[in-house]
This record gives structure tokens, C-alpha cells and sequence, in this order.
DNA sequence: TGTACATCAGTGAACGCGCGTTCACTGATGTAC
DNA sequence: TGTACATCAGTGAACGCGCGTTCACTGATGTAC
């Protein structure tokens, strides 16, 4: 963001946020690979020919949706663990930002398909969305770590005979891990398996819940994230 | 599958076959939403107009696609769990059962798209397809309920301080389950929380697979899966 | 401060394309007597 | 077994529609002197 100086420049901006807009909410009624620039301009009041003066192609514009999405999740969780009180108290914390990670999925479903849904058939994304696709799961790593190097923890469920040292396979999200933390780690292969476990079950609830597939099994989805991601909680050793 | 008695009926069959390949054929190059009538008829070699002899529009297709993704799914997972000699060794039927999940999906990431992807905008699912998409998780159930009612089981995970009884929450899974099981209705709601996590993560973990989520963390993805449902069968009392 | 020029936003027409669905039709296959 | 009629598969043209992108253009805004 930077500071608009002149009367075209803040007209730019404005008038690419609306655009964005108009976007976000075509979502709504289609699907990301329908989205049409055509439709868009129309809602924004302008000729197609025009979005072109904003964004290179549809592509482009399908980009800057999917990292405004991505961001305004990763705000959302961010700003739910930063509104625990109690910074010691990694259950919480944890609690919160996934508690969070769901209350904003669900109440934007559609931008919520756009970036866990199917992948749009032609589109790669390039390398602008890696960051801001992070940021919950570096949140949530960093409660988890913060609590292990605190001590105040049970330890991670032990892995069930038969298990293999999964060190090799999560190998480059225990870098990433390492980076971020002091742990031990002897114990850090383990943790990380469940952390990237912990991970997945999170957003394949979600996603269950969001596409339809709990549908006579659940009868209160929030309470059943709930009580989900405590036991997960409780598998990480935040309990 | 009525047994066909005329040439036309023949005929009818082969072609109404040839028409679902052909759509699903379409599939790995667009998405669902794209899936285009006109396109699969040109495959079939027939204008576009004589598809409507077979299925009545484009959203039947679609219903049927969906229909012969879960079956194919579900008869994979079914084959695989039949195929384990020691019917009392739970934890190899899970471990089967799962990896065929997995390898089906690896196979066929177009169809699992379909079916555990993003829902097709104005497409909503009829009741046909309810039962095949069930066919995984009934097996899935079917070999825990059978671990737990044959004592061969450590007992689920025991649920963290602070988690609360979740049998209303999962009461509509649960009535399924007593249907299929005459196991302990005391040790039950845990075991159907569990069991209904443990069906999140199986296909969270292939969502995140397929759909390119977990590039950057995980290398070996086979490896990180076994190693997953393994974690889920000592959650589940399986080891 | 005023003028000349450069930059940029937005227009409107056009390009070539594909879509789902309907309809009247031809000709082959099946059935009842 | 043969004929008359009904059923059905597939054709080809047409309907009305929307799409992404390009292009030459007008007129407003910004900048350098």
C-alpha cells in the first residue's frame, strides 16, 4: 500500500478495489473457473475493455482474489490468537485462532473454495500466493512450538507400534519448524507428523463441512470443530 | 446392470458408456463446471443434439459422472480391505483400506475432485448419490466397530480435560454406527468422534495432496499418508 | 503561472469462439398381429 | 413368416446467449519547462 499522491492514483486504487469487489462477489453465484471479467465490469459499471487498464488478463485478476483471501483468513486467525489475554495459555490460543480459521470460512464459503477447493483447471498460481497462503499454519505452529519450549505441555501422542520415524518425510516442514523454535529435537519428527496431521484434519473438516459430506453424520457443526481441534489440542500435548 | 435383450438395448448400453468416458475423459482437461455437452458429444463422434437421447441435460451427466466416481472409489476401497487374509487383523484391513483410498485418488485426482472438491455451482446433488459416496467410510466404520466388538483394541484415545460428551453433536453418526454394531454404548461417542475425525483427515490430507497444498512440507507423500493412517489407527484403538 | 506535451482511463466496435437446448426430419430397429 | 405400425437413434439447422481479448479512438489528468 502505498500513499496515493494524486487524484489518479487514489481514483486507481479505488477503482481497482471495487473491481476486486465485484469479483469477490461473482464468486458467489459462480465458480472460480466461471469467473467472468465481462460480468465484472458490468458490476462495476464500466466496459470490459477497461478492467484491462487494471489487471493484465483474468488470470491476474483471479490472483489478486485468491491472495486477498488467503490474507483476510491469515488476519482473522492472527487477530483471534492476539486477543488471548493470557499469552501462556497455548490451549487458548490454539482454541481461538482455529476457532477463528473456521467463523471466517464459513461465513465466506466461496472465497473459502477458491483457495481449499478444487484447483481452477489451466490456472497455476504463481509464486505472490505461497506467503500469504502461510500464514495460519505458521500461527498455528508457532502456538504449538511456543508451548513446547515453554514446558507447558504433556507431550505429543506417541506414535502407535509400527510407526517409522517420520523425519525424512516431513523433512522440509521441519526445517521450516527448526527455524521458528528452540525444541528439542529429539522430539520435534513426531510433533511435526501431528502438527501436519493436526493441520490437515483442521481444514478437512472444513472443507467436509463447507462441500456437504457431513450431512447426516454432524448435527452442530460448531461444536463438532470444536471438540475436534481440542482433541487435536490434546494429541499435540497442549492439553 | 438389466441384462440387455435386443440389439438396441445393446447398443444403448455401449454408448451410454462411451459417453460417460468420454465426460470423464473431459474432466482431466476442465473442470466440472465446464464440462461441456457439446465437447463430450464430438468425443462420442455424434452431434451434439443425439447426447439428449441418453441422459436428458448436462446436470444428469454430471449426476452420473459423480455416481460412478464414488462406486469406482468405493469398490476399490472394498476390494482392497477383502483382499486382507486375517479378517481379525483390524489394523491391516485399515491400513489397506486406506492406501487404496489413496491410490485410487492419486489415479483418478480428476474425479476425486469432483466428488470431494469444490461443489459445481447450481449443481445440487440428487439423492442417487448418496449411497455411493458412503460406500468408504461404512467400510471404514465396519472395521473398527469390528476390532472394538471382537476386544481386539487398545481403546480410543481418552478425550483431553475440558473436551465435553459429544453424543449429540455426532447422535445422527452414532445411530448409524449402533445399526451396524453391537459394541458398548458407553465407550461409543468417543469412538464416533474419532472415527468421524479420522475420516476428516483421511481426505484432508488427500485434499491437501492433490489440490497442492502440502508441496513445501511434505516430500514423500505415500510415506507421510501410511504414516498418517497409522497415527489414526492407535487414535482409534486399532494398533 | 501558463502552455505544450505525455500519460492514462475509459469507450465502443469487432474478432472468433463455444455453449445448452429445441425442433422437424430421416432411416433403422423392434413388436403385434 | 410377413406385413403394418410404433418406437427410437441420430442428423443438421437454428435459437439466443456469453466469453476473453484487441484495437483505434476521445477526452481528461499530470508534468516539465
Amino acid at each position: 500500500m502505498t500513499v496515493a499522491r494524486t487524484a489518479r492514483d487514489r481514483a486507481r486504487q479505488e477503482i481497482t478495489a471495487e473491481i476486486l469487489a465485484a469479483g469477490r462477489a461473482q464468486l458467489h453465484r459462480t465458480g472460480p473457473s466461471e469467473l467472468s471479467l465481462r460480468a465484472v465490469a458490468r458490476d462495476v459499471g464500466m466496459v470490459s475493455s477497461a478492467v484491462y487498464r487494471y489487471f493484465a488478463s483474468r488470470d491476474e485478476l483471479l490472483t489478486a482474489l485468491i491472495i486477498a483471501a488467503y490474507d483476510e483468513l491469515g488476519a482473522a486467525a492472527e487477530a483471534a490468537d492476539e486477543a488471548v489475554e493470557d499469552r501462556t495459555d497455548h490451549l487458548a490460543r490454539w482454541q481461538a485462532t482455529c476457532r477463528a480459521t473456521r467463523e471466517w470460512s464459513v461465513a465466506h464459503p466461496h472465497d473459502y473454495a477458491l483457495i481449499y477447493g478444487s484447483p481452477v483447471p489451466g490456472y497455476a498460481a504463481p509464486q505472490d500466493t505461497v506467503m500469504p497462503a502461510t500464514r495460519v499454519i505458521v500461527r498455528l505452529v508457532e502456538i504449538i512450538v511456543g508451548a513446547h519450549a515453554s514446558g507447558h505441555t504433556s507431550g505429543a501422542a506417541a506414535p502407535p507400534a509400527g510407526a517409522v520415524d517420520p523425519s525424512p518425510v516431513v523433512a522440509d516442514a521441519m526445517a521450516f519448524i527448526a527455524e521458528h523454535s528452540d525444541i528439542s529435537l529429539e522430539a520435534l519428527p513426531e510433533l511435526v507428523m501431528r502438527t501436519l496431521m493436526a493441520w490437515s484434519t483442521i481444514f478437512g473438516t472444513l472443507s467436509f463441512e463447507l462441500f456437504g459430506h457431513l450431512k447426516g453424520s454432524v448435527s452442530d457443526y460448531e461444536s463438532y470443530f470444536e471438540q475436534t481441534t481440542l482433541r487435536l489440542a490434546g494429541d499435540l500435548g497442549l492439553a
